[in-house]
DNA sequence: ACATTGACTAATT
DNA sequence: TAATTAGCCAATG
C-alpha cells in the first residue's frame, strides 16, 4: 500500500466526530470507492500501523465490535465521548453511532 | 510463484 | 442472538 492510500484512510478516520464511529467497510468504500482499491482489511492494516495520534476507536466492525485486543479500553472511550452504546455496554449502537462524511 | 495471515463482512445454521 | 463458513484484498515469508 502506498502513501496516498494510508492517508486518505487516517484522515478519514481524523473526521470522525467525537461520539460517532465509522465501520471498516463503510471507510473503504469512501476510500476505495475513489482509489479504486483496498478492501475492510486493508483498512484494518492500515491502523494496527498507524499507532497513536489516530482516533482509532472510534473504527469498529459491522457488529459494532471495536478491536479485539482493546476493546473494553475503546468502548470506556467512546462511552465518555457519549457515544451511543448498547444497555450493557458491550457494543456500539450502529443504528445511532454510525457516521459517514456527508456528515449525516 | 505459493501459502499463510489479518483491528473484515455477509450469508447460513 | 450467537457460532460457523466462505469470500475477500493486500502484506509477508
Amino acid at each position: 500500500m502506498d502513501e496516498e492510500y494510508l492517508e486518505a484512510v487516517l484522515d478519514l478516520v481524523a473526521a470522525i466526530p467525537a461520539g460517532r464511529v465509522m465501520t471498516y467497510g463503510t471507510i473503504a468504500e469512501e476510500v476505495g470507492g475513489v482509489l479504486r482499491r483496498g478492501g475492510p482489511r486493508q483498512v484494518g492494516a492500515v491502523l494496527s500501523r498507524a499507532g497513536s495520534g489516530v482516533p482509532w476507536w472510534r473504527v469498529v466492525n459491522a457488529s459494532g465490535l471495536p478491536p479485539a485486543f482493546k476493546r473494553a479500553d475503546a468502548l470506556a472511550v467512546l462511552r465518555s465521548e457519549g457515544c451511543p452504546l448498547s444497555a450493557d455496554d458491550a457494543r456500539v449502537r450502529l443504528r445511532d453511532a454510525l457516521w459517514w462524511p456527508d456528515g449525516t
